[in-house]
DNA sequence: CGGTTAGTTGAGTGCATTCAATCCCAGTGG
DNA sequence: CCACTGGGATTGAATGCACTCAACTAACCG
């Protein structure tokens, strides 16, 4: 039931028009003519809350540009144990770099989400015909090599409350660089997904809230935060 | 104080000539000519171990191809607290794909080691002209974004015993690929480089493997792990 | 020999977990 | 309208795993 979208509300949605600032469409980098020929290669697809729109070792299919709603890359071991390796805003590109034709991980739509989906192969040929593209493409990869790095720190070397401290100062930074409001800032995932991706559990990302909350340095309703003392959410973030 | 290199041995370094199998050595794809192309480009270094091919936050240099020894990518928060985000094996390239002309991490030979490095604009350049290593660099690129975000759910899922059980399953799955010995696997690096790796204590490290050898998985001495229950250890690893 | 570095092991602590209770809210149906 | 239900979040109490601090060993080197 992909209800109505383009607004923030309940359903969590990120709209897509004000979300995509320039250099997070590799479209727009692009003149008329070329952006039509790639779009030509492109369709909408919508998701529901909590579909995949692919499952690890599955074939690679679509290569996907998230334009509303979050999706989030993430493993799941035989116990049931759920590591969410990272989390895709409108903008981000996902589901493309695949070593062995089979997705690594699996892509789950945290809310319904809109995507702009290209043939893999009429993509690839895309970018191998336009070398600006392919270093942007190139560059795209670099950063996201260097957010998991990050992450990887984060997970292997803060505290719970350190870590959530660095999940909301993240999500302030790649919130602003869309464009979208920070102030509240929307965290439409649930308590448990952002355990998933901290490797806590849903508890003590609560606790950590709280915690947050009772020294001052944020404010929590619902799915919203607000940062009220940026200066110290950034030391406790270990940045 | 690099002394003699070449061989297995108390320095912990392993021989370029065996370790690097095919899939491992983009020179080893090229024909001669293209091969004397690249390498013109390139010269050997030696970096004493401890020593650091690069900093975080220090514009980019050359690219670095292991060829002989341990390269670790780590990164050190304002209190000293380390994560070690990947080892580089002989016949890996390390500090390649920068987004923004600085290193992200540091590198840091964790043991003596020896490299083939590149100069980063003629490298660069010889990629672009030559679509098939720019293929396998793209390929080399999504089995390290795929591997960090396995190192993810190993840091943020598993229990100390299981992550260490993991890293010796890994090790060894590296370094059979590179048709180095694994019985016994060498293991040169420091058990706090270990337990940087896998977001644990030294001593943590140091009773997971008295666990592992305890109940008859592996065989530990000094700086070599004989394996000897790949099942138990590879169920024990979540893999 | 003493000094240094690396590793192992023990004892006790603390932080994140587990288990459980409660609350809130949206949705549904009597 | 209100009662009921289920999902998500918060909080409390108790447990346990990894951490801290410390002692000890072994190897290496000046």
């Amino acid at each position: 039931m992909p209800g109505s979208i383009g607004h923030h509300g309940a359903n969590g949605q990120l709209p897509c028009d004000r979300c995509i600032g320039k250099q997070y469409n590799i479209c727009q980098l692009l003149e008329p003519s070329r952006q039509r020929e790639l779009l030509d290669t492109s369709c909408r697809q919508r998701f529901d809350k909590r579909s995949y729109l692919f499952r690890a070792g599955s074939p690679v299919g679509a290569v996907f540009k998230v334009t509303s709603g979050i999706v989030a890359e993430s493993c799941t071991l035989a116990d049931g144990r759920r590591q969410v390796i990272a989390f895709f805003l409108p903008g981000d590109i996902c589901g493309y770099l695949e070593s062995d034709g089979c997705h690594a991980f699996d892509g789950e739509a945290i809310t319904a989400a809109e995507t702009c989906s290209f043939n893999r192969e009429r993509f690839s040929a895309f970018v191998n015909r336009n070398r600006d593209v392919a270093e942007e493409m190139r560059r795209n990869l670099a950063d996201r090599l260097k957010m998991v790095g990050t992450h990887l720190s984060v997970v292997g070397q803060l505290t719970s409350t350190e870590r959530v401290a660095n999940f909301v100062a993240m999500m302030t930074i790649a919130y602003a660089a869309r464009n979208v409001q920070t102030r509240p800032l929307p965290l439409p995932m649930k308590r448990s997904d952002i355990a998933d991706y901290l490797g806590l559990r849903l508890e003590t990302v609560s606790r950590a809230f709280s915690k947050l909350r009772q020294r001052n340095i944020i404010d929590v309703q619902e799915d919203e935060v607000l940062v009220l003392d940026q200066v110290r959410l950034n030391q406790l973030s270990n940045r």
